[in-house]
DNA sequence: GATTTTATTGAGAATCATTATAATTTAGGG
DNA sequence: CCCTAAATTATAATGATTCTCAATAAAATC
């Protein structure tokens, strides 16, 4: 886990001409004393915050959020429920990704350094400079399977899962 | 390539109670006709298809967009843009993932079996049932990092690229 | 330490994407 | 062809995020 004191942070800062603020630097630390595998939103944050008595406003929040995603800090994630969602961004070998149930939006996480090298790989080969590569797989619970998702996938529908499934319609080289 | 016509995508639509309409039929369509690569958000859509004189209401297109992509015709992407963009779902093997300019908006795309295979290992490793799997890389070309970009990322960011790389602050074991 | 400069904050307005509402139209089973 | 439920449309409403600007506070300079 890597930390960042206040110390460091304002030196970060720094170079790219901010200044540290108490509100930066409760944010910044808010995010590491959070357990591994919260995602929170900037509303979230929000009263995470004020609950603990820190009455910092949400244009700050959505703006310090933003700011420390771009400077790597933290993590933006588009999970699947409308807003954006943060984290402390944990480089290799703490990098990880998710799975999401569209359903109940119960995140799991998981570790895979190959998709990494993937994306450095990837990247790479295009010229150029890699900043965070996601994999989010969708799914649903068996529950939400059982009533009312189902009932919306066509009975066939074989898409990412069969690997060497068939499909209906016609299929034609391309 | 996969391709349903009228029929089979009324068929698809009787299966789960819904109707087909001259608007679902042509919106399905424009999406079989754009050349590979194409991603479209619903504004897009709404423009592109107004230009050929189909007049379909922002509203339904929105609604068809979201329903398609439930029923597994279209896959819903989180590029960098702030909103949804979509393209037909192709599956298996024309299932592909996105690497993305968060500067210029400019998405590649490449295909790579293994990351769809993580997927269906991760579901069915928590019982899950898949719908769709993404690995979006996001990155800045050369030329944006140059002017602005750099400026924003601390001097010695080294995160996911950085495999073996160090970091500053104090890096604890987790 | 006081002064000056400039980034930052906070409250609220504004914007953008998306969804909901309700009246009208239409698909498609009978 | 008729009837009912589903779909379309225009519009209002919502929700997330960004913008504006006056007030405040870092931190560079004196
Ligand atoms: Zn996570
Ligand atoms: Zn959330
Ligand atoms: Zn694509
Ligand atoms: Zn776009």
């Amino acid at each position: 886990m890597v930390l960042y004191d206040a110390a460091d942070l304002r030196s970060e800062l720094h170079q790219i001409g901010c200044r540290l603020t108490p509100q930066r630097e409760k944010i910044l630390k808010f995010f590491q004393n959070l357990p591994q595998g919260n995602h929170l939103s900037a509303e979230d944050l929000y009263h995470a915050l004020a609950q603990r008595g820190e009455n910092i406003s949400l244009s700050t929040i959505y703006r310090s959020l933003k700011l420390m995603a771009r400077m790597g800090l933290l993590r933006e994630l588009e999970l699947a429920e409308g807003h954006k969602h943060y984290e402390l961004n944990q480089p290799y070998p703490h990098h990880h990704h998710h799975l999401v149930c569209v359903q109940c939006n119960r995140t799991i996480e998981f570790t895979n350094p190959a998709i990494l090298k993937t994306g450095v790989k990837q990247a790479e080969k295009e010229g150029l400079h890699l900043l965070d590569c996601q994999l989010t797989i969708h799914a649903v619970c068996p529950e939400a399977l059982r009533r009312g998702w189902p009932s919306l996938l066509p009975s066939h529908w074989v898409c990412p899962r069969a690997l060497n499934g068939t499909v209906t319609g016609v299929i034609t080289e391309n």
